[in-house]
Formats: structure tokens, C-alpha cells, sequence
DNA sequence: CGAGCGCTTGAGTTCCCTCAATGGTAGTGG
DNA sequence: CCACTACCATTGAGGGAACTCAAGCGCTCG
């Protein structure tokens, strides 16, 4: 079940049989199932385990007191939720699922002993968190400087090729389980211009979207159009030099 | 010189005397000065060193292929550039001078034996890089959902804590060297509109801003007007338990 | 003293918002 | 099986926030 996080992390570094499997281990000895919209961590909570997302998709999000939201991140298959909880104790934002997630529960100590075991998997996952603080900068260009339809077609851009990444993606099609509320919330617009902006997008010929499923029709064109750009994502295996050795085998 | 990294890490947790020592002659060994407009690291470098504020003002920039610019980060006195270097190769972002600028330059390994040594440094930096995320993810929230007139309050907010925190504030006065265009490309405006919300502010007798210094006169009432709640600076000395023990003469 | 830069102001326009109403679909219960 | 509800997507109309363009003013600096 931890499959996606493993492949995640192997576009960071190729990690060893022995690794692998303690990840393996580590994500199945105690799980949890969230319904839909059902709060995951609530800000201000010292949550005591790290969770990892096994399936379904999540977001992080902060409400301003008047109850105006934003969603400042999505949690697909493979992301963790909370590494930092033993450091940073009380959480400055929200977890909400978004569809049905399975989550996996982790000790603290659990991830000690790992990564006293394996350096190179404690490297993996920082980069890994900070591919994500990477992800959080782009947004922030994305809401500041973007304008509504390159906002709109590069979260697309990004959530398809987030999932591309873990092998969710069908050929030019892929889940987007997002409601446009949603959509408005996560790029500062409103729900109405959302869906009008929608329209521009699909009559550009560049998607398709609907019952929770978009199809991207001509990816290159769509990412020129919006100015996406995948640097930020980190995905280049630039982690070569972590590479654990390769079996003789091979 | 590095009076503000160890000002600011003890916020998070108490050090002891040798390791402050430890960080100031680390901050001494190797400096370098940059002048104001000039880029500190460039997008697409790897950079081999690690780079330290001691003095002066940088921001954390991205541009667009068509010119446009965020800046998606300020880092003041005792910030640090890219504790990430020896992780991500790759900047995917740049790093310029704002005023003149002071950077201690330490080298990776330097880094790795002050951490060996002391592994509640180590917790204090990651601390520090924590907060900082949590600092990116209040700015998506702040373009992302805030008016303009709270947008901007809600920076001059933050930026007038930051530097309380360091000392660096006179009663309700602090050095403010931006130009309303760089105001204008962190919180997503044209520079005609922050000009215009800035005599928004001004006349609501909020605050005062020219000659590169902000008064701030009702910080309270500034704060409830643009719904700005510090949490997410982490700043209540949540890190006791990492505290080194109280000299016994204390 | 001219040049450059940053701040300020006015006028007109565009993008995006709010309000309000409608239709489709899925789930619920009688 | 069909009302009933809730939620989501969609559309129209009108308004307001923020943008662009353009010009003028006051610094500072070579």
C-alpha cells in the first residue's frame, strides 16, 4: 500500500531492497480511514503520530476568522501529512480528505529507528519535504502573479503531473475528484469565475473536464499557455548521488 | 555579528553558551557583501555554500518567462539562504540583495560537524526552516484570499514582528527599505494600487511609511483590521523541551 | 543641471466579484 | 417509484476592485 510513496521517492533516489521493505512494514502496522471532508489534524492539535496518505486525496488549509478558506495544498498518494511534528509542536493549519483517504499512522519512533537505519531514506524524505516547500513557493506565484486562467491551467498541469509521476494517469486522463468550490478556494477565485474560466479552458481545446475525471488533451500546449514549468517539482532525479548501490544482479 | 541567527534560535529554544559560541565563529570565518539589487544565488545555480544574513535585507524571487515577478520571501538579519543546498542541487528560485547585504558563508561540511556535535542545533535550524514554510503557506493565504488593503497591512505586520523579534524595531518604528514596486510584486498588486491602498492605511491612521521606515500606530488595531494572528511566526517559545539545562549560576 | 528613480494622481478600462436564479444528479425516505 | 432534499455546475446581470496608461513632481546623484 505504501507503493506510491515508494515511487515517489525513487525519482529522488534508488533505494535498496532492505528499504523498501521497511517502508513497506512501517505503513501497514496501523492504519485509519477518514470519510470525505472529515478534518484529518485541526489546527492548533499536537498530533503524536505522522500520517501518511495511502490512498484518496487530501488538502492542507488555513479559514480566516470570517470563514473565507484557502487551500494552500493537496495531498496525494505517497505524501505525508506531519514529518515535522516532533519539532514544530502545534499545527499552524488544517487537514481535511477530500474524498475517502486511508491514512497509515506512524510512531515518532518509529521514524528514528529509520532513519538511524538509513541515512539515505531520512535524505529521501527531506527532499521530498522540500520539494513540497517547493511547491508552496510556486503557489504562491501562482495566486499573486498568475492570471485567472494560467492559475486554473497550472494547478491542472500540476495535479496531472503529480499523478503522472505515481502511475495514476491514463494515457491524457486522470482523477480530479475536486469540487469548483474547491478549485476556487485553492487559486483565490470565486466559484463563478471558476466555472467560466473552466469553459475558456475546454473551448481552448487544451481539457476536458468532468464526473471527477480531466483529461488533458494536448499537454505541451497547455503548459506553454499557462507558463508551467515542472523545475519546481524536483522530479529531474537529481538525488542521483544518494543512490543506494545496485544489486550485482542487475 | 551573528547576534541575530542566535537571537532568533532562542526564541525556539534556549542555547548554551558554547553553542552560541560555536555559531558566532562560524558566521566569522568567511563573509561576503552584496550590493543592493545584486542576486546572491541565481535560479538553476548549485550553490556549494551555505549563506547566512548577518546584516541588510535580500528577498527570495521567481520571475515569469514574460518578465512578470514574485517575490515570495523576505529574509532579514539571521536568516538563512539555502539550508537545503547539499540536498536539492538545484536553486529553483533566486536570491537578491535588497539593501547592501552582509552573508556569513559557511561550508556544507562545517554545517555537518556543528550538527554532529550538537543535535539541538540541528532541531533549532529545522525549527527555523519549519517556521519559515509556515510563513510560505500564510503568504498563499494572503494573496490568495485577503483584500488589498489587508494584503498589505498583513505583511507591514509581519515584517514589523520579524523585526522586533531581532531587536531591530524602535517603540512603534521600524526600517521598512522597500520600494512599493517590490511591495507591489509580494503581494500581487500594481504599484499604482499599493501606492493607493498605502494612503488607505496611512488615513486610517494605521500607520506611517516613508524614508524607508513604518511606524506602526495601533499595532492591535492593525492587526484585528487585516485579521493578522502571529501564529504562524511560532514564536511562543513552543521548543522548551529542546532547552539546553540552566547554568547552575543562574 | 539633467537624468534616473520612486512616489503620486487622474482617467478609463478590464477582470473578477456578488447576487440571484436555474437545471442536473445523487442520495433519502415515504 | 416518486417526491424531496442537498449539492454541484451553470448562466445572466450589474457592480466594484484593481489594472493600465499617462503625466507630473520631488528627490538624489554623477
Amino acid at each position: 500500500m505504501s507503493q506510491f510513496l515508494i515511487r515517489k521517492l525513487e525519482h529522488y533516489a534508488r533505494l535498496s531492497a532492505g528499504e523498501k521493505e521497511s517502508l513497506e512494514t512501517l505503513t501497514q502496522l496501523r492504519t485509519r480511514r477518514v470519510r470525505p471532508r472529515d478534518d484529518i489534524i485541526h489546527e492548533g492539535d499536537a498530533p503524536t503520530l505522522i500520517n501518511v496518505v495511502l490512498e484518496g486525496w487530501a488538502c492542507r488549509y488555513k479559514t480566516l476568522e470570517d470563514g473565507r478558506r484557502q487551500i494552500i495544498a493537496y495531498l496525494l498518494p505517497g505524501d505525508v501529512c506531519d514529518l515535522s511534528a516532533p519539532i514544530l509542536r502545534e499545527m499552524d493549519h488544517s487537514i481535511a480528505a477530500i474524498t475517502s483517504v486511508t491514512l497509515a499512522e506512524i510512531t515518532v519512533e518509529a521514524v528514528g529507528h529509520l532513519f538511524a537505519a538509513s541515512p539515505r531514506l531520512m535524505q529521501a524524505l527531506c527532499w521530498d519535504a522540500l520539494a513540497t516547500a517547493s511547491i508552496q513557493r510556486e503557489w504562491t506565484v501562482n495566486v499573486g502573479q498568475r492570471t485567472a486562467f494560467e492559475r486554473l491551467g497550472h494547478l491542472l498541469c500540476e495535479l496531472f503531473v503529480r499523478q503522472r509521476l505515481l502511475g495514476l494517469t491514463r494515457g491524457g486522463v486522470c482523477d480530479l475528484p475536486l469540487t469548483q468550490a474547491e478549485i476556487a478556494d485553492t487559486i483565490g477565485l470565486s466559484v463563478v469565475h471558476v466555472n467560466r474560466t473552466l469553459q475558456d479552458l475546454r473551448s481552448a481545446g487544451l481539457i476536458s473536464l468532468g464526473g471527477r475525471e480531466l483529461t488533458i488533451h494536448r499537454l505541451e500546449a497547455l503548459q506553454r499557455a499557462v507558463l508551467f514549468n515542472a523545475n519546481y517539482l524536483h522530479l529531474g532525479h537529481e538525488g542521483r548521488h544518494l543512490d543506494a548501490p545496485v544489486p550485482a544482479s542487475s
